[in-house]
DNA sequence: TCTTTTAACATAGTTAGACTATGCAAGTCT
DNA sequence: AGACTTGCATAGTCTAACTATGTTAAAAGA
């Protein structure tokens, strides 16, 4: 039924970007400080971030290199091109935008 | 590309209980108030919308009669019943819940 | 009067972005 | 040795939008 599912749909690759943007980081650290800083709120499943992840790279917005976490096992690290600082800003403004127009909506109380 | 959609996914159903909640409306009424309301940046597409409004009606949650506009045309006016009350209530509280959430991770400057 | 536009409802088929389920590999802990 | 955690990855499903299309009737305009 209506679970209240752990994300806003489109709303990933906006999240992902901004956790990168700040310093790189691999998959798993990027869910983690997601969901972290979400306090739990927002859940991301493991399925559902390797092919944002995946495509985010062939756009040309983020790119990865092999490297090790602080516990010496090899990760694949993501960080923010150029472009993909760019992007983020759209989509940061973009979110802003649809948002706000939501809350407006949700808020007004003239029919 | 990157078409900035004219929705955020997922809350549609709240934003149609929310306008039908302050008087009965018909299906292109609601679409006209979605977006005039967020200033037109929401746009709802007519085959997003009658979807969404029968599987609504089907969950009890509005309800439908048929009826005629100030133009004196026929049209099957929805208004809310009160588990869709209930429900929009409940939407909305999440909707806030994960709206807030994004807003952190993406303010938020550290790491 | 004829035609076009607008209001209004509706369905079929497609796409996109999440989900679940599953699998592999390597390190840690008991 | 076995279990748990970290970490990457893909396949298949589900849902909620989308586009495209169709119908009916009234209004507006030629």
């Amino acid at each position: 039924m209506g679970k209240p599912s752990g994300l806003v749909q489109g709303t990933l690759d906006l999240l992902i970007l901004k956790t990168i943007s700040l310093e790189p980081k691999h998959g798993w650290a990027i869910v983690q400080r997601i969901q972290q800083v979400s306090a739990e709120v927002l859940q991301v499943q493991q399925g559902s971030l390797y092919p944002p992840l995946h495509r985010l790279e062939q756009q040309g917005w983020i790119k990865a290199h092999w490297s090790e976490t602080e516990g010496g096992r090899k990760a694949k690290f993501y960080s923010l091109t150029r472009a993909g600082r760019t992007q983020m800003e759209k989509e940061l403004a973009n979110w802003d935008r649809l948002s706000t127009a939501i809350n407006t909506v949700v808020q007004t109380n003239e029919a």
